[in-house]
DNA sequence: CTGAAAGCGCTTACAG
DNA sequence: CTGAAAGCGCTTACAG
């Protein structure tokens, strides 16, 4: 369906004043200009004819090029962000977290979506680096990520969140991962379940395995038994997967009366699963998820899970980021954030 | 929680081979390196010295710098993409699909998160123009933006998504709101509905003006009344709104058995104040949305809703805005896609 | 405190 | 088909 009209947009062009020209309208030298337009700088010249220049740039409409800018300095003021799926609800808070630190320090964002193909996301990387962005987030990498290894051969800054490399190349902010499984696992150990399962996301991703062995820490603290079916990895993070997890492990692990998910997208196809076989949530099987994405409180039964933060890990790592691109040489850093529990509906004292 | 590691990362230069380096290394002037490498002027110069310009740009491990160009031709391959709000599921999909084109044709994309509030709005409009992008997609404006004309006035070309202005100032995709409405209530009375309120959206999005138009002609098609009372306009697209609005709805309203949502995050408001209530759904009310946004086929009643199709929205809206920076001078367009329903478990025949 | 000069890395009329 | 030149709009040593 299309309709049409026939008004064409003649493009005008835009505010046309450079540093030249206002130079010349103030009657000074261009390189006084750029001092004085330069918060860092202007000090350096005197005071009247600073506000002369200031004055006369408002009134001429003057707006600097960062593009000649950055071509001169060798300095974008452009990050890139690189998520795996922007369609994960998940990503949007930690994407936004990070777009408004580095949106009040001046720095623009991109935004890009990596897809799961290894091919693409080297592209993507190579793209933002060819544009001269000053940093990179990686939403994205695996526990020994090859697209790490080419940042930083690239000089590139950058800032790993939510997933971290397990060999420290670069700073990181993540949400801890053992923890937050143990504290799953301890909420459906209060509640009085003694056979759990785990929902186990892929271990080449840091949250897959840290999740895993912070289910094992908290089931051996207890002395309750993990055997070898009491564990099934999903290949992916998605609901489909999860699905087809959770009848794996309700076929090798019987008399389970609760999982644990390594994240919400798996639980929610755990729900699946379970209504398949006719299986009740909580009545039959408690479920608790992880990271609390939104919508998850709307599902049915309300799904208990973890609050990660996502927007506070975008946050800190944006601030990381700025540290690494304004100073110089600084240690690695990684910031594990504390997660919380939210005790919602899916979760309930096993029967009998 | 901070761990540190007392490892510094020195930056390396990135690969510093200039366009002139390259000339100099094959023996030619860098004009003619230049035209070599422009798949639009390669056929100006000779084939042999051609390639070997290709090959000697690939062992040095070339990178041109769109900086640069950029500053030469006043144009920035970088498009932004302003949306209302990042963490809105419903703008992932338009999002993705912008980019998705966009990318393939050597566009960036900036994803900016205008907020609600006019400043901020205002200075990202600006910030982005400043980074001479070659165009915007907005996700954002309301039926009479100042927005919009602000970027008219500074003549960046413009796509409009998912919202359009009133006076066809720009290109636009969306869907086609009156029809979806339109199908949402035919969808109702067929079920035997009669008596049918409204959730409307804010009357100053085209979305809720549209989708309200929808409503009311669905209405008068089926001779069915419409009091006042059977329409409560939300003051914006949230849960919390439509879960007030609802309230004021059934208190007005009180013979209802169905309501038409003007988006999804406000038919989930209304499960809210139906439960609160001690209403169920469908059972006492049936419910339907608007958007088919994710999850929603996960809450309970899984909602029936009208699909949108925002990902090709986007993927629309990226080609409008090509077509509009390579060609000149072209006829505002507007597309409408269609819509269709999505008929889940919100909806069903009225008691008795 | 201010100016003159050089240059970031490209592209594109203009010659030949 | 190729070269020489100019210039996009800034910033920053270098003088004075």
């Amino acid at each position: 369906m299309q309709r049409q009209r026939m008004t064409s947009s003649p493009i005008e062009p835009r505010s046309r004043v450079n540093l030249r020209r206002l130079a010349d309208e103030v009657g000074v030298h261009p390189s006084t200009v750029s001092r004085a337009l330069d918060p860092t700088k202007r000090h350096l010249v005197a005071d009247d004819v600073a506000d002369r220049i200031t004055t006369a740039a408002r009134q001429l409409g003057y707006r600097p090029n960062p593009v000649a800018a950055s071509l001169r300095t060798r300095r974008s003021t452009l990050v890139g962000v690189l998520v795996p799926d922007i369609t994960n609800p998940v990503f949007s808070p930690i994407i936004s977290g990070i777009a408004e630190i580095l949106g009040a320090e001046g720095y623009s964002t991109i935004v890009a979506d990596a897809g799961t193909e290894f091919g693409p996301r080297m592209a993507l990387i190579d793209e933002l680096i060819a544009r001269r962005v000053d940093g990179l987030v990686l939403a994205t990498v695996s526990r020994d990520d090859p697209m790490l290894e080419h940042c930083l051969a690239e000089g590139v800054h950058v800032v790993l969140v939510n997933r971290a490399d397990d060999s420290d190349r670069a700073s990181s902010v993540v949400s801890d991962d053992v923890a937050g499984m143990r504290v799953a696992v301890e909420h459906l150990y209060q509640l009085g379940h003694r056979v759990i399962g785990h929902l186990a996301g892929p271990s080449t991703l840091s949250t897959g395995h840290l999740r895993r062995v912070g289910f094992e820490q908290a089931m051996q603290d207890h002395g309750l038994a993990v055997p070898p079916a009491a564990i099934v990895e999903a290949a992916s993070y998605d609901r489909d997967e999860g699905e087809r997890a959770t009848a794996r492990l309700l076929q090798a692990y019987p008399g389970l009366t609760a999982i644990a998910a390594a994240n919400d997208l798996l639980a929610l196809g755990a729900y699946k699963a379970l209504a398949a076989r006719g299986l009740r949530c909580p009545a039959d099987v408690s479920v608790v998820g992880h990271n609390d994405m939104p919508l998850v409180d709307m599902v049915e039964p309300p799904l208990t899970t973890i609050r990660i933060g996502p927007r506070d890990m975008g946050r800190d790592a944006a601030r990381l980021l700025l540290e690494r691109m304004t100073g110089s040489a600084l240690p690695i850093r990684r910031i594990v954030l504390a997660p919380d529990l939210v005790f919602r509906a899916s979760t309930a004292a096993p029967r009998g």
